[in-house]
DNA sequence: CTGCATGGTATCGAATCGAAACTATATTTT
DNA sequence: AAAATATAGTTTCGATTCGATACCATGCAG
């Protein structure tokens, strides 16, 4: 068995491609470009942080005024709706609209991998989200772009009680779902232990 | 720690996209785009059944004619050459140039992802090769296409004695490395025994 | 108020992309 | 063996993305 970084980069850059090229299927019936259909997916994951051109941007890797050509025509289709920010108007805020949430139900971008990976026991998916997880954290330092994540590891994650959560950083309570979106605020957590493989 | 398969491909899909960025630095020197620089790694990788416009089209998940395209444009800037196939006359076979060696070597596209991968234990990679590997035959089964591999693992390899192997399926003697590249005749082995981590 | 930074948009040229037509060689059928 | 079909690549075309740059509006610091 192979234990080459290498061959661990080889896998991930197939299994992407191979998830584009399902974006690619996904979206030709709408005509959609496998970017726009990365698009919605992230908007469907993303918090209140991080849903604005800029980060979505960031994270699909290519320009502001690229995505912004790409907002534009997700808009004209209605797939998603655009509002402005309260505090700073210059901000863009976006969310799915009801189109686009029904068109990622009808289509289930990630059916095909949920069905490639029912088979891969829950202890090994979780220890390969750990190591990927690391290498995407380092990854990410050593580009000093963009830290994206979700609360589970950020240092700025208060738990308030069993039920209540607050993002430290913005000073925002919130609600158990959104511990779970994309946040764009995102800062790892003092870390040092995450050596060993844990067991279920 | 999370164990959703979700999550999972997230991180698949960002890695990729930031792996695809840094492609995109590397090429932009030299005036490629990263679809460019994936094809110099891919033929880098390549074993003398995949060295060809058809494979690599399968393997990056565009069309032919437009493999075709880029493949002039590397050849122009002498990174790649073109020869024809004695048996077959149609089939174009591909190897990286001198020059197209030596861009790889400068450039070093894999380093930010050994760097980033560095301080992760052999054991947590092979765990996350081994899951990823298990979605990556499945993903391939289910989209009926391209079974990309190498001998490990594949039914066709024969071990002919300690340094000597052998391709079942087209009869060709191989080198002990060439056994460790990219294939496109891959066919999985009978499995079924692969849902226990391993340990070092 | 004046600079300067920042989020987003508009415009432009270059280049990818898929689709389809086309060439040349292999293979199969008749 | 001749004809029909399949396969590997190339070419051409129009549509679309993409990065670069300039631009606009808002926020903010002095």
């Amino acid at each position: 068995m192979d234990k080459n970084p290498l061959v661990l980069l080889e896998l991930v850059e197939r299994l992407g491609n191979l998830m584009r090229a399902e974006s690619r299927r996904v979206g030709s019936e709408e005509q959609l470009q496998p970017v726009h259909v990365e698009a919605l997916v992230y908007l469907s994951k993303a918090n209140r942080y991080s849903n604005t051109p800029q980060a979505l941007a960031e994270y699909v890797g290519i320009t502001k005024g690229t995505v912004s050509q790409s907002l534009l025509l997700l808009d004209r289709r209605g797939l998603i709706e655009r509002y402005q920010d309260d505090l700073d108007r210059r901000v863009v805020r976006l969310r799915l609209s009801q189109t686009g949430e029904q068109f990622l139900y009808d289509n289930q971008p990630q059916h095909s991998w949920q069905q490639a990976t029912r088979n891969i026991s829950p202890n090994r998916i979780r220890n390969a989200v750990s190591a990927l997880r690391e290498a995407l954290t380092t990854l990410q330092q050593d580009n000093e772009g963009s830290p994206f994540g979700s609360c589970q590891g950020c240092q700025h994650f208060e738990r308030l009680s069993a039920r209540a959560y607050r993002c430290g950083l913005m000073g925002d309570r919130l609600s158990g779902p959104e511990t779970r979106r994309i946040c764009w605020l995102y800062e790892e957590k003092g870390t040092g232990a995450e050596d060993e493989d844990e067991e279920e």
